[in-house]
Order: structure tokens, then C-alpha cells, then sequence
DNA sequence: AGCTTTACAGATCATGTGATCAATAAGATT
DNA sequence: AATCTTATTGATCACATGATCTGTAAAGCT
């Protein structure tokens, strides 16, 4: 009778007995699911909660992570990491790649990678909370970036107005709205952001009198 | 002696004897800190250290606000408010003047008005909270700025690019962005945000062909 | 000065929350 | 099948937190 019991709970969706997975596996399961809550609930979402979602006591969390700043500490590390090819530098120098193509093929697959809710929401929520890997990542992005690129714009740079790093912070910061928009205040996007990101661009050069072939 | 107690408690910064304060005065001087307190740490922070800013128990503050939710709603009204002037629809279509001149005097109060701390961070907070005031203000600011300024560079637009509304979010993201890298992320902004939002402007206009005396 | 009103403090409740630990059972090994 | 290892649970601790309630004293009035 009791085996019938056990079956029946074996049936019953996810709440019938505890499964043993691999340490490896479950921590990354734990990680997984903690980047998904956190990023809707926001960094103060509770353990508990979380538990409930992975379908685990409250306790394995603890068993994996000594503390929930540790965990949080895992998550960020799972959002940020591997944000930033590490190929992008040469290619956005790449001159023998017209200016404009470098930068539409950056910013497609860039906006690909952050116009992604959880990423989004992690790092507003990091970012509010004065995280320290929020800062790397934007320094990260300033050297490896925006500082190559102003000198790219710099090299062919036509007319009489002389591009800053504003302007770059400008043209990314166009861009990146597009995700904020959508995935911070929740509002529709547009429908292919290939097009707006495209126009940012041209607008971009257009200032500095960059043809598109150069 | 015990007056003497009582006097050297009275020197006490703030920790002395309780300040009966009426009501009006005492419920604002609650919402102006709460401003700033819940702009710093966040919408999850707790009663008692706001409490503790204030100079006042934490019992006082459910005095004046049933649940903690009031309070916030409270706080949301204090920042949401009067942010938006109510003179802008009309001073924006108005096309005695440049439209330029229209998106420059704009777009300097605006950014006065908003690259502000407090309302930065609260706005963030809120936005990622699913707060409806958050999506009104979007939606009201849509309606009264961003329709008629589309409409304004579309009866202007000189080149062959057709303006759409992602052209008016790309330069409004562009602007504001400069406000999120200072007070979100905690970065050094412009010295005189008055230039990178006028260079933006002029981009802007570029695209569409628009002179700056149209 | 004495009285009344009520803004405020202090103690307290009920629940929430991060973290701990001994007991248990799932799965591998023999 | 019996045994061992350890991933997982359930109970629990210590403290935090929103909210309540009663008593107190500060200001206004007579």
C-alpha cells in the first residue's frame, strides 16, 4: 500500500519525492532559475520563493550557496559573463570594413545579446544597487568599445564637427533605450529593432559626414 | 538634577524630548525624506531606518500612512508630479519659432527637471516594479510631447528618411540616457549636459534635413 | 494654573526571512 | 540484496519587519 502511495506521488507533478542530482548540475539549475526570479522580482526576492520555483526546500539553497549575497554573487557572474565577445575590438577596427558596416554588425548582434529580459533587468537592478560588477562591465565597455570606436570615428571624421566620447555615449545610449523601453517599463518595442538601430547608426555618421562606403 | 538631565538632553542633537509638529507639516516633512530615503536604498527599504532619518519612532509613521504601500504611493505622487509642465504641448508646436529653438528649450528644462537623483532612481525603481504611474507618465508623455513633436519634424522633413516615432524614442533615449548613466549607474556625466543634448538635437535634425532657422 | 486634545513614543504582536543542523533516503558500489 | 556516501529534507533558531495599541506629554484654550 505504501509502494501505491509512493507511485502515485511519483505521478504527481514535481512534488512527489526528492530527486538527487549531480552537485554540479543542481547548482547550475539553482543559478539558472535564480537569474529568472531575480530578474522579475528584483535582488530582495526571497529564498523562499526561489525554493518554491526550483521545486527544493529552502534549505538546499544554503547548501550550495553559504549565503544569499553568494548566490546573488553567482547570478551576476551568469548574466555578465561572456556578454562581450572578446572578438569585437579587432572587428570594430577592422578598416578594411567600411565604418558603417562594422558598427550595423556590432549593434546586431550586441542589441541580440542585451535585448534579453533578464540580462536587462539584472544589471538595472545591479546597477541601482551599486553592484561593483555593474562599473567593471561599463569601464569594460569603454575601453574595449567606445574608446576604439571614437577614434575610428575620429580617423574619418568629414565635416567641421568633432566627435567626443558624448557622441558615442549618445548613439549607444539611442540603442540601448530601445531595451529599456521594453524590458524596464514594460512597453512595446519596435517590431524589428534592426531598423531603428540601423537609422541611430546613420544618423550617427550622417553628424560627422561619413559615407556609408568609407 | 532632573532638570538638569532634562536641560542637557534638550542640547542633544535631535535625540532629545519629542517635537509636536501639526499634522500637514509633520506628513510632508515624512514624504520628503521618504523621497530621498527610498531613491537611495530602494523601494524595499525599511520603515525603521527611514524612521531613524526622520528622527521619529517607527510606530509615528503608520500614523500618518495606514500601510507602508501608502507611503509609497505618497512618494511616487510627490515625484510624479508637476514633472511634466503643462505649457509644453503648446510651446512645442508652436511654429513661429524654429523648431530647433522649440527642441532646445525643451529638451534644457526637461533634462533640468529630470537628471535629478532622486526622481532618476525613483522613476527606475518604480519602472521595474511594474508601478502604473510609470506606464501613465510614459503614455502621457507620448501624448503631449512625442505625437505633436513627430508631427512637427514630419511637416519639415526635408530629406528622403520619413520620421517615425522610434526616430523621436532614439533621440529622447539618446538625452536621457545621460541622466541614467550618472544616477543609475553612478558614472561622471558631462560637465555641461547642455552640449552633448544640443549636438544630439542637431543630429537629429540633420537626419531629416531640417535647417536650424525651420 | 488647570484642563483638554492629540501628536508622539515605547512596548509588543504576528509573521517573514536568512541561516543552521540533525535526520533521512536516493543512488552508486560492493 | 546489503552497505555506504551524501544530496536533500524538515524542524528550528535568531533576528528583522510591518503593523497595532496603550500610555504620555506637548501645545492650545479657558
Amino acid at each position: 500500500m505504501s509502494e501505491q502511495i509512493d507511485k502515485s506521488e511519483k505521478t504527481t507533478n514535481e512534488g512527489s519525492s526528492r530527486r538527487r542530482l549531480p552537485p554540479k548540475e543542481r547548482r547550475q539549475q539553482i543559478i539558472d532559475e535564480a537569474v529568472r526570479f531575480f530578474a522579475e522580482v528584483g535582488l530582495s526576492g526571497k529564498t523562499r520563493d526561489l525554493a518554491k520555483r526550483l521545486g527544493v526546500t529552502q534549505s538546499l539553497l544554503f547548501n550550495y550557496f553559504a549565503t544569499k549575497d553568494d548566490l546573488l554573487e553567482a547570478v551576476y557572474e551568469k548574466v555578465y559573463l561572456g556578454r562581450l565577445s572578446a572578438d569585437w575590438p579587432e572587428r570594430l577596427t577592422d578598416r578594411s570594413v567600411p565604418l558603417r558596416a562594422r558598427l550595423l554588425a556590432f549593434y546586431q548582434e550586441y542589441s541580440a545579446l542585451i535585448f534579453e529580459r533578464h540580462w536587462m533587468r539584472i544589471f538595472m537592478f545591479s546597477g541601482l544597487a551599486g553592484a561593483d560588477l555593474n562599473h567593471r562591465y561599463l569601464k569594460h565597455l569603454g575601453d574595449v568599445i567606445f574608446r576604439p570606436l571614437l577614434d575610428e570615428t575620429a580617423s574619418l571624421a568629414q565635416s567641421d564637427v568633432c566627435p567626443t566620447m558624448e557622441d558615442i555615449w549618445n548613439l549607444h545610449g539611442g540603442i540601448v533605450y530601445i531595451g529599456i523601453r521594453q524590458h524596464i517599463y514594460c512597453m512595446p518595442g519596435p517590431e524589428y529593432p534592426e531598423e531603428p538601430i540601423a537609422k541611430a547608426i546613420d544618423k550617427y555618421l550622417l553628424l560627422f559626414g561619413i559615407p556609408h562606403d568609407a
